[in-house]
RNA sequence: GCCCCGGUGGCGGAAUGGCAGACGCUGCGGACUUAAAAUCCGCUGACUGAAAAGUCGUGUGGGUUCGAUCCCCACCCGGGGCACCA
């Protein structure tokens, strides 16, 4: 498309110098000229440092550039973001609209493994496309703060916070059954599996024990937990944090066991039930297992315990209803009530929860409860209902109640039982309260090349003890150790002066299909004498560098995770390209954390989890001056296709952005999607629904411009405004402002519609009122605002113009349609003085024609005046 | 099973204790036109009625209130999440 020049357009003082010559109104002309105006005049570079005006910093989800281009839905994301920016910004705040791309990643990698191009190049022509349909759409984004979490200025800090991870100890390597995802070739996260699936393409996935980089998340849990209690964040996906952190207050209680040294310890919600334990519950996995069974059990634990093992978790919990194991042969000895109790073996039970042991309460557990009865297990009733009514409460009974059967604790309450069977027990020195968390650790590592590599090196133990300098600064107090073919291997840190560590150059991503990455097959780049002091690495194909630090070495070959890069980019846009801090603390002072926050609702426990687990930390170690990373956040509704179905290429039901701009305009777009609905609701498109929206922008159009593009006789300075219109011309300055304060676009967009109606029963109409005008729309339709500002002789750009006032005199009307309700019914309306005394509102309902035949010969119990809204007289 | 969110015309939605259905779409009727498109004007919850008007109506059933889409209780339905978490 042609962008007309400015230079040829522009024309003498007031009008056309800027905007276009069109006499239609022709989006595919007016919108680009407009998007270079913005451009060429740096209008939405933001400010630091200026304390002249309040700071707003609002920030939308940034995007992965995947090969498909944009989605409407990140159009409808974007647009609720700019447009709130463009109305803060006419508000005098010092607006940063930042964006950036979440760059790393499978679908790249897949696209380069497939096509032979690097992913740098992938990413790079992704972007391009990215950055060309945003700016289609009119966002006053600040360019110069674009991030990319693939540059190496970027993985710089990344790797940086990495490294503080794992100097304090948050970062640790563990080989563990993991969730390994054939098809993906890698394996995942907790919450990247969705029922047995990868939540990335629906493949199946299984348990396998890797080697695997894990971060301590659980360390922040009561953080994380704390920290939802004081931000302003959607109810359900605070409640949904809550649920995924699952915390859960207890004790640990310590069984001895029967002729065995070993004690068994359990951790449970219900210590006032400790009498009624009949059985001990260890997971298969459980490291005692060997020694609690008994030789004659031997055979048939084995068999469980194998059987349980190559039992995939879903296959585990699908079976849930029916409850199976073995007896160990072995028995503990009820602390309280001194009971002999066999421990059985079983798989309800998960090692990877509380101590992976439990103490069996049937009567008051409804799954000890269903395996107790499968074997037999004596069932012991040991809480009452509080207020019984003579009956008993069914087994199993699982809340609380009065303790009955617990020797010198028998008549406690539930309550009053805990804190004394605990306090006993700790006196004991074998029970202590407890509190377990359904959050796992973090798993951090990938077996893929398009991620960040990790600041890590593997040595031997005599090498690891060599470290000095800057290398050993950043050491962990415990080493991070695993072990490979009888040989313990140590991990050093790559220090910060060597960052970024990149990618080494190769041609084929693909997984080394060992459990390896790519990286595994990069020799040169892996097998590298490494200076413990300085963290500088040769390859090993050279000849051994001199001096006492170098040490041999091979670098780390799994990839951080795509999350990793969006845990901290919210700093990186106030400092971006920052290489002496991961953020100036003066910016950081300046711009605080994002006042906005606006993403989907799928990412509640992944990145809205991560992210502010990362910068709790790097607050913790000073790294940061805002404690809270995210403290508004708001989710934006999908915007479904027209059958009312999630949009998707199988069901052909995709809206392209470009082609509606191409139709109708970005404005248009822009309006439509905020008028479709509530931001946070799904909604369908409908494609009348914008032709609608076209149509309002059309008459407003038409209302300004006359069809030989001059301004149209009906604007005119010395108009006559009819009082009814400026009451509504008032009102709507009033609404909308409201109404993008409480982020309801779609009702001031129809306050706007309701303006549009009355001004089309206008003879003549003052310039100032469609000006006015113009300034509430700029933040929805910023283009055709800007082109009717400038033709109507103001000065480029509206988007500095200010915000209207609205005179409070003119909303209040003297008089008003008063409802006149007869028990509650609305029977009749009369038109009254405002604050008309009630004498006067009832002698008025009463003479009316339409009221009277309901009142006649009854007689009035009661009146109900609300001045300037209802009457209502009861009577019978 | 547990947790969260929701249920209003033909459709998207508005109204958070005061005349339900703003605004938009659709549909119907009209104006302009040789005609069509575009544009403009009017009507458009259901039922009864020629009309005036009346009755019903915000998932269902109760409750609070002069008055309930709105608050409370119970239930039904839909969507999302968690699910042997001791």
């Amino acid at each position: 498309m042609t962008i007309p020049r400015a230079r040829e357009r522009m024309r003498p003082f007031p009008y056309f110098h800027m905007a276009t010559t069109c006499t239609d109104y022709e989006p595919s002309r007016i919108e680009p000229l407009w998007q270079k105006f913005w451009a060429d005049n740096n209008t939405f570079v933001a400010k630091d440092f200026d304390t002249t005006r309040p700071k707003y910093f609002a920030m939308a989800m940034y995007p992965y550039p995947s090969g498909h281009g944009l989605h409407v839905g990140h159009s409808e994301n974007y647009t609720a973001t700019d447009l709130l920016c463009r109305y803060k910004r006419a508000l005098g705040f010092n607006v940063m609209q930042p964006m950036g791309w979440d760059a790393f990643g499978l679908p790249t990698e897949q696209t380069a493994v497939a096509t032979g191009v690097h992913p740098r190049e992938v990413t790079r022509r992704n972007v391009e496309t990215f950055k060309r349909q945003l700016n289609q759409h009119g966002f006053g984004i600040d360019w110069t703060r674009e991030v990319n979490t693939t540059d190496p200025g970027y993985v710089r800090w990344t790797q940086w916070i990495f490294l503080q991870l794992y100097k304090h100890g948050l970062a640790y390597v563990d080989e563990r059954p993991v969730w390994w995802c054939q098809e993906l070739g890698t394996v995942l996260a907790n919450e990247e599996v969705i029922d047995g699936k990868s939540e990335r393409g629906g493949y199946p996935v299984e348990k396998r024990a890797l080697r695997q980089w894990v971060l301590r998340i659980t360390a922040y849990a009561d953080k994380l937990l704390k920290r939802l209690d004081g931000i302003d964040w959607p109810e359900a996906t605070k409640s949904k944090q809550r649920n995924w952190i699952g915390k859960s207050e207890g004790a640990e209680i310590t069984f001895a066991l029967d002729g065995c040294d070993e004690t068994l310890t359990v951790f449970t919600t219900r210590p006032d039930t400790l009498y009624g334990a009949t059985y001990m519950v260890v997971a298969p996995e459980h490291p005692l297992v060997g020694k609690l069974t008994t030789a004659a059990q031997k055979s048939a634990v084995e068999a469980y315990v194998k059987a349980a093992a190559s039992k995939s978790d879903l296959d585990r919990t699908d079976l849930a209803k029916d409850k199976s194991g073995v007896f160990s042969g072995s028995y503990a000895i009820n602390p309280v009530s001194g009971a002999k109790i066999p421990v059985w073996i079983a798989d309800y039970v998960l090692m990877g929860y509380g101590t992976g042991a439990i103490m069996a309460v049937p009567a008051h557990d409804e799954r000890d409860y269903d395996f107790a009865v499968k074997f037999e297990i004596p069932i012991i009733r040991v809480i009452e209902k509080l207020d019984a009514e003579g009956k008993e409460a069914p087994l199993p009974f699982c809340v609380y109640g009065k303790l009955v059967n617990s020797g010198k604790h028998t008549g406690l309450s539930s309550k009053e039982a805990k804190a004394a069977i605990v306090a006993d027990l700790e006196k004991r020195g074998i029970g202590k309260l407890s509190v377990n968390y359904k959050l796992r650790d973090w798993l951090f590592s990938r077996q893929r090349y398009w991620g960040e590599p990790f600041p890590i090196v593997w040595v031997s133990e005599a090498d690891y003890k060599k470290a000095s300098g800057e290398v050993a600064a950043n050491l962990p107090k415990d080493p991070i150790t695993f072990v490979e073919n009888g040989v313990t291997q140590y991990a050093l840190p790559v220090p910060a002066s060597q960052l970024p560590l990149q990618l080494p150059e190769t041609d084929n991503f693909q997984p080394s299909g060992t459990g390896e990455s790519a990286l595994g097959r990069c020799t040169d780049w892996l097998e590298i004498w490494f200076n413990a002091a300085t963290g500088e690495a040769k390859s090993a194909k050279e000849p051994k560098p001199a001096g006492e630090s170098w040490v041999r070495a091979r670098r780390e070959t799994n990839t951080m995770p795509q999350w990793a890069g969006s845990c901290w980019y919210h700093l990186r846009y106030v400092d971006p390209k920052d290489d002496k801090y991961l953020i100036d603390p003066k910016l950081n002072n300046y711009w605080g954390s994002p006042d906005y926050y606006i993403g989907g609702p799928e990412h509640a426990v992944l990145h809205l989890l991560y992210a502010p687990f990362w910068h709790l930390f790097l607050y913790d170690i000073g790294a940061v001056t805002t404690a809270e990373p995210y403290p508004r956040l708001v989710h934006q509704g999908m915007v479904l296709g027209e059958n009312g179905e999630k949009m998707s290429k199988s069901r052909g039901n995709v809206i392209n952005p470009d082609d509606v701009i191409k139709e109708h305009g970005a404005d248009a777009m822009r309006m439509y999607l905020m008028f479709m609905g509530p931001l946070e609701d799904d909604k369908p498109w409908n494609t009348k629904g914008i032709e609608g929206v076209t149509r309002f922008l059309r008459r407003l159009w038409r209302e300004v411009i006359d069809a030989d593009g001059k301004i149209s006789a009906k604007v005119s300075a010395d108009a006559k405004e009819s009082a009814a219109f400026h009451k509504v011309h008032h009102e709507t300055i009033k609404k909308v402002g409201e109404d993008y304060e409480k982020g309801r676009y779609n009702t001031a967009i129809a306050q706007m519609m309701i303006w549009m109606n009355a001004i089309g029963k206008e003879e003549t109409v003052l310039p100032g009122s469609i000006k006015d005008f113009l300034r509430l729309l700029a933040p929805i339709a910023p283009h055709i605002s800007e082109e009717l500002w400038e033709r109507l002789g103001e000065a480029p750009s509206i988007v500095d113009a200010g915000w209207p006032k609205f005179d409070p005199a003119a909303l209040v009307e003297e008089s008003v349609m008063l409802g006149i309700l007869v028990n509650g019914k609305p029977r009749s309306e009369v038109k009254i003085a405002r604050d008309a005394p009630e004498a006067e509102a009832l002698a008025l309902a009463k003479a009316d024609e339409r009221a009277k035949p309901f009142l006649d010969g009854k007689t009035i119990r009661k009146v109900v005046y609300v001045p300037g809204r209802i009457i209502n007289i009861v009577a019978n």
